[in-house]
DNA sequence: AATAGGGTCAACCGCTACGTA
DNA sequence: TTACGTAGCGGTTGACCCTAT
């Protein structure tokens, strides 16, 4: 009955971790990278679990980690990106280079639901408490952002500060939305006053040098991240949702995403997200 | 000084998604 | 197509710390 354990119970340790235990992981990660978390704890001589490694790693040592407080403007970054995506914690992290999925979490929680109260919002719907909000439309609203987020962080690039825009340029972009959306009323690249310029990004995050272009409802991959990890090479991203992924180098073939016979121009690609029965045609550049 | 209560945050747990054989 | 293994995510827990009494 039930799933087998992650890792062997019986001879793990638990619970806080030592300073011998972490100067193991460091020293381990550093000289061997990330990556096999399972097999990480015996080859690092550490009584732990894998999961419990990559935790730690991640949460508390990874060396690129800004610890200390929240600013101001996180703080209003985070309640915008949480408006618009939910308890999507690792995306929200991913904008916020620095901060790990359960800091924010954890910040979110004990500071800014408070901080929203106090305010007269509700943290969950982000809309005033003495509202009776029409909830299905604002879930519908964030579950089609959501995929697309969903999509390509699922392209392997989780802790990579993945960065998207969801560019609602077109009346279909937000057709989903209901009157009182926010994001109806926004203008083109902007959503809830974020700077939501798509990109999918395997390196910290950079801020776009201009404007998009107003056009159809986009997504946008920068060529710098299209290529993967900051380089030469060129690793095509196929976003078309069953076969989302890297395809080493070669543009996928599965006619409907990245197919060079698609699009004419360079690093441009579409793919359909078949939400509810309407189309929506969503292009990668 | 002792202690109760609340706040914080590191860590764990269970689940899902994805890759591969 | 299916089964299995692994990585990653989000919710929850509990130990520790701080403050008020």
């Amino acid at each position: 009955m039930g799933r087998s354990p992650c890792c062997e119970k019986a001879h793990t340790n638990k619970g806080a971790w030592t300073k011998e235990e972490d100067q193991r992981l460091i020293t381990y990660i550093k000289a061997n990278g990330e990556g096999c978390w399972r097999s990480l704890p015996k080859a690092a001589g550490l009584l732990r679990c894998g999961k419990s490694c990559r935790l730690r790693w991640i949460n508390y040592l990874r060396p690129d980690l800004k610890r200390g407080n929240f600013t101001e403007e996180e703080d209003e970054l985070i309640i915008k990106l949480h408006e618009l995506l939910g308890n999507k914690w690792s995306l929200i992290a991913g904008r916020l280079p620095g901060r790990t999925d359960n800091e924010i979490k954890n910040y979110w929680n004990t500071h800014i639901k408070r901080k929203l109260l106090a305010r007269g919002v509700d943290p969950q719907t982000h809309r005033p408490l003495n509202v009776v909000a029409d909830h299905h439309n604002h879930y519908h609203h964030q579950l089609q952002v959501q995929r697309h987020f969903d999509a390509a962080a699922s392209a392997g690039h989780h802790h990579n500060h993945d960065h998207f825009t969801v560019l609602s340029n077109s009346p279909e972009a937000c057709s989903h939305s209901n009157d009182d959306e926010p994001s109806s009323a926004t203008p083109p690249s902007r959503h809830l006053g974020i700077d939501l310029n798509l990109s999918i990004s395997l390196a910290p995050y950079q801020p776009p040098q201009e404007e998009d272009q107003p056009g159809e409802p986009l997504i946008k991959q920068d060529d710098e991240t299209a290529s993967g990890y900051a380089g030469n090479a060129t690793t095509t991203v196929c976003l078309c949702l069953n076969r989302l992924g890297l395809h080493g180098g070669k543009r996928c073939r599965c006619g409907r995403g990245g197919a060079p016979s698609m699009q004419a121009s360079t690093h441009m690609f579409r793919f359909i997200t078949p939400l509810d029965n309407t189309t929506s045609t969503t292009t990668m550049t």
